[in-house]
DNA sequence: GTGAAAGCGCTAACAA
DNA sequence: TTGTTAGCGCTTTCAC
């Protein structure tokens, strides 16, 4: 068909701007469109003199290969995504990072979006990149239905959940030891004297919330103390939710004398309210945070590992990738509790 | 072995990613290709019994429209790339999160990788962005020379610098009052009675880091103090270097009673360090950070905002591709400071 | 060593 | 209302 004004003004790439192709090259240079392919992708089979000229062409014209049109023939996209709750959460930043080096090892970039906590966001951006045709997906899940994803999985994404398992489907996950973690800590607060403990955490929906509490209620069993419906407050971790459900412990006719705090954002807020507050009110944290050593009292708190994790979650995906992988396994990587004061204060009353 | 999607994956005929294309949802629903991506994209000129028909072939063979060939046809990718310094660091969390934001109500995937303050990965990761074709690119650059980019913009690529200006090509770009929020903060020291004040910065090649010195030396000036060599120290921001650099300034003969921390990295360590010191040392640091108004004495940093800069750079790119713009601009936003004691402490000798 | 032709999965243009 | 055809820019295959 011959190449009309009209059908060169309709072409896409000249409403949006007008790159050289393969063919523009080729033809610039005086040869086949496959030589050009050889050259771009450092194929054998092409003398060093058509090498030269194809050179030159490709630097004349600005040349740089489409891989979009690449990965449509390839079927490989060397793109992984990764859906997370909050780009802007100091838990996240070591955990994307990890991810994105691993990747980056792989050759493949890292596509990521933020779910805001909202399972349909969730899904939606996953599925947003499954039809970009990712290789992989690492997923920290909002949501607790992943049924959604199997017939990407059957496709041959290759998935894996970070710090809270998938619903409703079989896959790999690797998580913090949320229980032990949590029971250690406040078995700690117990045997500094404490009996009265409250615990706040985010929103019972999600799992680590959910085994955090848990892991409190274990500790407060093992040492015979019964809790008390008002000791516990699960919801967001917006400050203002947070910030009344510590106050209301707080006070009252039977107020805690120590606060187990379910996650470093709800951490944060627990740590500015004790501040405006007479008592002493003991505190351990889940999750370590940046300058926790450095107030007073420091905050103990019981730390895990997002670069580890997200490394172990993105290696594990190329594992899979590579097809070396057989059965679904959860990981669960060990937390660790760190004493710097905010947990070793006796009760005050 | 039972059968999960994962096994199903794993079977030779699937490995590649067998996926059901428009075709084979066509074949099976008995109508067009044509019709079938008129249903995916909700075109109009179907009878709703048709409709039924594709979609039940759509369920049935877990279809997904592949966006790579759509991009391929469409031109443009609805993506966008983000290059930034390093995703771990509290700073760009806020901003990434941002542009994130924005990207989303415009439609597009977001793109990320850290150039890890290196110039040449800062090159490596926008031109494999580019070779993704994506729509537009906000670059925080590491290296100070971006004429590679230039065959890029020329082809339609949408540019938006952030925190720091491009070197070698005229583009958007998006940053902090770098000079006047130090020169404020370090006018604010000689307020207080300072005139030994230390500046310890990132890598003078760094154009915040640069600006900021500046800002620090008007200061001085403006004061009539004259400024000694060892006040000044400028280098990476590794937690070694700082402590150092801080260590020197605080001993020898003559050392500074207040110090300037030229963005986050080193006022944390700074803290650190002047929290081993006994003497009483004045400290106000560039950008703010969380906590910093509950340390003792609370931090008074010069702040920014980096939310305000992803979301403003994000909608000027977007800007650009609706093709509403002209000029590259150059837009400075304000810096603020927060005095919360560190700055207002007395020299002490 | 080189290149022509087919086709990846989709959309645009046009025909029926 | 529906279907057919011709590409998007690249890689694969196979012939030269």
């Amino acid at each position: 068909m011959p190449e009309t004004a009209r059908s060169i003004a309709r072409r896409p790439e000249n409403r949006y701007g007008n790159r050289p192709t393969m063919k523009d090259v080729a033809a610039r240079a005086g040869v086949g469109l496959k030589t050009v392919s050889r050259v771009v992708n450092g194929e054998p089979g092409v003398t060093p003199d058509t090498e030269r000229r194809v050179q030159e062409a490709i630097d004349a014209l600005g040349f740089r290969r489409n891989d979009s049109a690449r990965v449509l023939r390839k079927g490989r996209t060397a793109s992984i995504g990764l859906v997370l709750e909050d780009l802007a959460d100091p838990f996240y930043g070591p955990l994307s990072r990890a991810v994105e080096e691993v990747s980056r090892a792989h050759g493949s970039l890292l596509i990521n979006g933020s779910s805001a906590e909202d399972p349909d966001r969730e899904q939606e951006l996953a599925l947003a990149l499954c039809a970009r045709r990712v290789d992989g997906l690492v997923i920290i899940p909002a949501g607790d239905d992943h049924r959604y994803l199997e017939p990407e999985i059957r496709a041959g994404v290759a998935t894996v959940f970070v710090d809270r398992p998938a619903g409703g489907i079989d896959a790999d996950v690797v998580l913090s030891d949320s229980f032990g973690g949590a029971r250690d800590g406040v078995a700690h607060l117990i045997a500094h004297g404490h009996r009265r403990i409250g615990f706040i955490g985010d929103m019972p929906r999600i799992h680590t919330a959910a085994e955090r509490l848990r892991g409190y209620r274990a500790a407060m069993e093992d040492a015979g103390i019964p809790v008390e419906a008002t000791w516990m407050s699960l919801g967001v971790t917006d400050p203002v939710r947070v910030r009344r459900a510590a106050e209301e412990m707080l006070s009252g006719p039977d107020p805690v004398t120590a606060v187990f705090a379910g996650n470093n954002r709800v951490t944060v807020t627990v740590v500015r309210v004790l501040a405006e507050h007479a008592r002493r009110v003991a505190l351990v944290g889940f999750d370590d945070f940046e300058l926790a050593d450095l107030l007073q009292p420091g905050i103990t708190v019981i730390s895990q590992d997002p670069a580890r994790m997200g490394r172990t979650a993105a290696e594990r995906l190329f594992q899979q990738l590579d097809g070396s992988l057989l059965a679904p396994e959860r990981i669960e990587l060990p937390t660790r509790l760190i004493a710097r004061g905010s947990g070793e204060l006796p009760p005050e009353d």
